[in-house]
DNA sequence: GCCAACGTTGGC
DNA sequence: GCCAACGTTGGC
């Protein structure tokens, strides 16, 4: 297959890139996802090594930094522990229902890629991100915009 | 804080 | 199987 690309989306109050950052070796079990589409990317077609766009929702939403698939899908075991808050109880340690991949950060952007200027770049029109009502908190994105975005944070020395 | 858009649930 | 009601996401 070719060459996937991602963006995965973080609240940073919950989870943010400096949170990733002290992590060991930078690598954080994408824990909590409660989407089916989300999930079946993390399941069936995400790949070690694949990049990885990291995206802050909230204020100021901006892509923050490229990072890559550091595990394959496997079982997420927040979803059949009662204390997470991501509990669910139809899932069980012998009856998967929600996957997750590891995530390693790549580079920090020197500074964030705001959601406002993607919606500028006529190359990034169709971008799922930029989708009217779109929720998604796992997408692909094409090669050529996840570069476009890449050069954008290069050049924002 | 507001609200549009979405996914899920449950009554019928 | 339909669809209204509800809860959540997430931009503004």
């Amino acid at each position: 297959m070719a060459q996937r690309y991602w963006l995965m989306k973080t609240d940073p109050d919950e989870f943010s890139i400096d949170d990733l950052k002290k992590r060991p070796n930078q690598t954080e079990p994408w824990d909590g996802v409660r989407n089916y589409q989300a999930r079946n990317f993390m399941r069936d077609d995400m790949r070690i090594g694949d990049p990885v766009l990291l995206y802050h929702s909230g204020k100021n939403p901006a892509v923050v930094a490229t990072a890559r698939v550091a595990a394959r899908g496997y079982p997420d075991p927040t979803a059949w522990n009662p204390a997470s808050k991501h509990f669910d109880p139809r899932s069980a340690p012998d009856k998967t229902v929600w996957c997750m991949v590891d995530i390693r950060l790549e580079k920090e952007f020197l500074r964030p890629i705001l959601l406002a200027d993607l919606r500028k770049i006529p190359m990034l029109k169709g971008m799922t991100l930029l989708r009217k009502g779109n929720r998604l908190s796992v997408m692909p994105v094409t090669g050529r915009e996840y570069h476009t975005i890449v050069k954008m944070a290069e050049k924002n020395k």
